[in-house]
DNA sequence: TTGCTCCTCACGTCACGTGAGGTGGC
DNA sequence: TTGCTCCTCACGTCACGTGAGGTGGC
């Protein structure tokens, strides 16, 4: 299904002890590599989610390994920052309820950073409108009108 | 017009000899904190204005004093930021035409500001969107239909 | 031997925030 | 003496970028 995924893929025998999710027997493992083309993530960004404590890769000959546990906490990780969460707040949010890994938002958590959101957007269409004007194009983009 | 001006405005006998826009006499001079309160900035963010080259008041008394000029320059600086550009392409862009400060903003410059804005605007919707679905509101936030 | 991918420091960037410790004039 | 405003370091924050110098396996 992904090209990365089909030709890099790797198995491994066992995961580290003590591991919080240690990939067990053939389970596939990606390299930081594979996650970093998969997600459109630098090699840079992942080891700094890493230092974060949002992710927690095993260690194999020095290179970090990352199953699927991971590579579903990274997905959520993605997701999340898109919605504009800083990395401290996804980290508390990112909880496990048994059947997997999801975003526990609060309502009010939702609501709150919809407002912050929707402030970010009026700043941006002020500036928008601004540049506009300057560019001399019209703010609402339609042709000029008789 | 304006309370802090009016209670704390200042005046000078003379500038420090050398200084690009010396206040001459019974020129109004303001402090750090005149134009803090005014702009609704820090006083640390006008220090780090200045640091960078994008302000240079004149010192009076270990003091910075602010004249007509470095007023006109920060609403300029503050007007920029607004429009989401960097304080490198600020200081770039703020040029002085004899007749006073001006942002001069290629067309060019200003078209790739409007398209990074476009795209800051688009995934803050996208954000918007998704966070609305998850807090249960509607998309377009019209009343639901029957 | 070369090329590729990975590694660990560690400093740089962006726009400031935040004390720490001290000064000057009412 | 107290309160207010100002000062200069200087480290912290946010999310990484960017080398520097080195390793491991084809």
């Amino acid at each position: 299904m992904n090209d990365v995924f089909a030709t890099e893929l790797l198995l491994v025998a066992d995961g580290s002890p003590g591991h919080p999710s240690p990939p067990s027997a053939s389970e596939p493992v990606y390299t930081i590599g594979d996650l970093a083309k998969r997600f459109g993530l630098t090699l840079r960004a992942l080891r700094f989610y890493e230092n974060r404590g949002l992710l927690n890769p095993v260690r194999g000959g020095g290179r970090r390994l990352y199953g699927p546990k991971d590579v579903e906490r990274l997905a959520l990780i993605v997701k999340a920052k898109k919605l504009g969460l800083t990395l401290t707040a996804i980290q508390q949010l990112i909880v496990d309820d048994g059947e997997g890994q999801t975003l526990r938002l609060s309502h009010e958590a939702c609501m709150a950073q919809i407002a912050i959101l929707e402030g970010q957007l009026a700043e941006i269409e002020a500036a928008l409108a601004e540049l506009r004007a300057m560019c001399g194009l019209t703010g609402d983009r339609q042709p000029d009108r008789p």
